[in-house]
DNA sequence: TGGACCTTTGT
DNA sequence: CAAAGGTCC
């Protein structure tokens, strides 16, 4: 141990659980710590100002803890990855460091970056490390009996379990206290303002203690109902530790130690609500072992290639409809305002509107990954492109074509009585149940006879049905059937 | 290699 | 109960 390392945060702003710090501090006797707000960046990958407002807010907590372990954390806004190497480079000849540490990303562009960085340390005699760290089992860790990625979800569960058995849990602690506080001088003031629109995160706590509280308190109380809950978007019902994953406030294997710890039969019991959230878990993993399996996936291509034939439909009418929650369908809508207003869409709703925006107004999938992205505060690539695709048709062990999801219905299904409709959709509010989900049906008569409802505002404002289901699933179903039929005559 | 199995369904 | 297949052992 000796010497003057750097530890180099990305999507991993957290101290416990943290391989490339823990490494760091094994190996040098003196750290110094950088964040590299990279705002061009973002705006290509899309990234959502609320995403980004956590990230700032997270890095004020970040280096107060960091203040205490006598590790400076420098933030250097730099325009895009390509100027990140100067930027560590720049850094290491300041501080005096022989080794940067980091956890991989495994994102196409970021992988390039972290290549350019270490072909520029080279030179310098300067080590980069770069560590797996995001998942539970490293992606290659779990193949099939040919040695290949799997693509199917359930084989893959149970191979990445029988992983894991075997490999065991650990759960590594913070690191310890740096002796010498000589490099605190380096820190800089406050965290400086991100070249970036501001969209304000702060219904999302980002403190240590709120964070492990929230993870403490699903565990215990909330993630025994999870499979039965977790359906009904007017219920609380999910664990809303999706920003804190994304971002890495939180590690995925600090989740699986506290729900084992209190929900230990999610491992035999597959009618637990344990179960289910562990699958959930495991989804994140497994769309990331097929990211790096797949590198097309990181490239905007579909998995199944034959789906490239689909001729989408160019609409910006219907794009935005769908954006700004106006389709005339209830649950759509309301889902879509609740993205819009929070940064945040309940996980069943953003199959509903997925399904809706590729099968019923038959869009390309694309799209509708861009818009989550730049709005959701949990944006995360891999799992996004992963649900796209899966609700699209076109990726791995996705719904087959010919599934589609009928909006109606599901509303019915999830939202019986409207009650998370008429949160959104305010036109709603006095719609009577039964026409809460097809208000273009809710008859003329029963509006102006029922006097109960006589100085109420009807639901004038609200569109009607942009697009007929039926039809409209016909036509898709149509136009994929072409489209795998171009491939197979090939 | 044949057969069991497949997140989230529609009709 | 179908299903316009595919994956995995």
């Amino acid at each position: 141990m000796s010497g003057t390392g750097i530890i180099w945060f990305r999507a991993d702003l957290r101290l416990v659980d943290n391989t490339a710090l823990l490494a760091a501090r094994e190996q040098c006797e003196n750290l110094v710590a950088v964040y590299l707000p990279t705002p061009m960046q973002w705006h290509e990958h899309h990234v959502a100002p609320i995403q980004v407002d956590l990230i700032h807010r997270r890095l004020a907590v970040l280096k107060d803890l960091l203040a205490d372990l006598n590790i400076p954390l420098v933030v250097r806004e730099v325009a895009d990855f390509s100027d990140v190497p100067l930027a560590i480079t720049q850094l290491a000849g300041e501080s005096g460091a022989h080794s940067v540490f980091c956890n991989k990303q495994y994102e196409n562009d970021e992988q390039l970056r972290d290549k350019n960085v270490k072909n520029a340390l080279s030179p310098l005699n300067i080590q980069f490390h770069c560590f797996d760290d995001s998942c539970i089992v490293n992606p290659g860790d779990v193949v099939t009996q040919a040695g290949e990625a799997f693509k199917v979800f359930t084989p893959f569960r149970k191979a990445w379990l029988s992983y894991l058995y075997r490999a065991g849990l650990q759960v590594q602690p913070p690191p310890a206290k740096v002796d010498s506080n000589a490099l605190m001088t380096l820190s800089d003031g406050d965290i400086p303002t991100f070249t970036y629109p501001k969209v304000n995160s702060i219904d999302w706590p980002v403190d240590e203690e709120a964070i492990r509280q929230r993870l403490l308190t699903f565990c215990e109380t909330k993630v025994a109902l999870y499979h039965q809950q977790r359906d009904i978007p007017s219920i609380d019902g999910t664990s809303c530790l999706s920003p804190y994953l994304a971002t890495g406030c939180l590690s995925a294997r600090q989740c699986l130690s506290v729900l084992l710890n209190y929900a230990p039969n999610c491992l035999i019991s597959p009618d637990s609500g344990g179960f289910a959230w562990l699958n959930e878990l495991v989804w994140r993993e497994f769309y990331r072992h097929l990211l790096v399996a797949y590198p097309k996936l990181g490239r905007n291509q579909p998995f199944v290639s034959w789906t490239n034939n689909v001729l989408w439909r160019e609409s910006d009418e219907y794009l935005q409809a769908w954006q700004q929650g106006r389709t005339g369908y209830p649950i759509v809508d309301a889902a879509m305002r609740q993205l819009k207003a929070t940064g945040w869409m309940h996980n069943r709703l953003r199959m509903i509107t997925a399904s809706f925006l590729t099968k019923d107004l038959l869009i390309d999938w694309r799209a509708g990954e861009r818009w989550f992205m730049s709005h959701l505060i949990d944006g995360d690539f891999a799992s996004n492109n992963g649900g796209w695709q899966w609700a699209a048709s076109t990726g791995t062990d996705a719904q087959p074509y010919f599934r589609v999801f009928n909006p109606t219905t599901q509303g019915e299904r999830f939202d019986p009585k409207g009650e998370f409709i008429r949160t959104w959709v305010h036109e709603l509010k006095d719609v009577p149940d039964k026409y809460i989900h097809t208000p273009h049906l809710w008859p003329e008569a029963a509006r102006n006879n029922d006097p109960v409802l006589f100085d109420s505002p009807v639901c004038l404002d609200y569109p009607l049905p942009i697009v007929d289901h039926k039809a409209a699933r016909v036509c898709t179903i149509e136009v994929f059937r072409i489209a795998k039929e171009m491939a197979d005559r090939i």
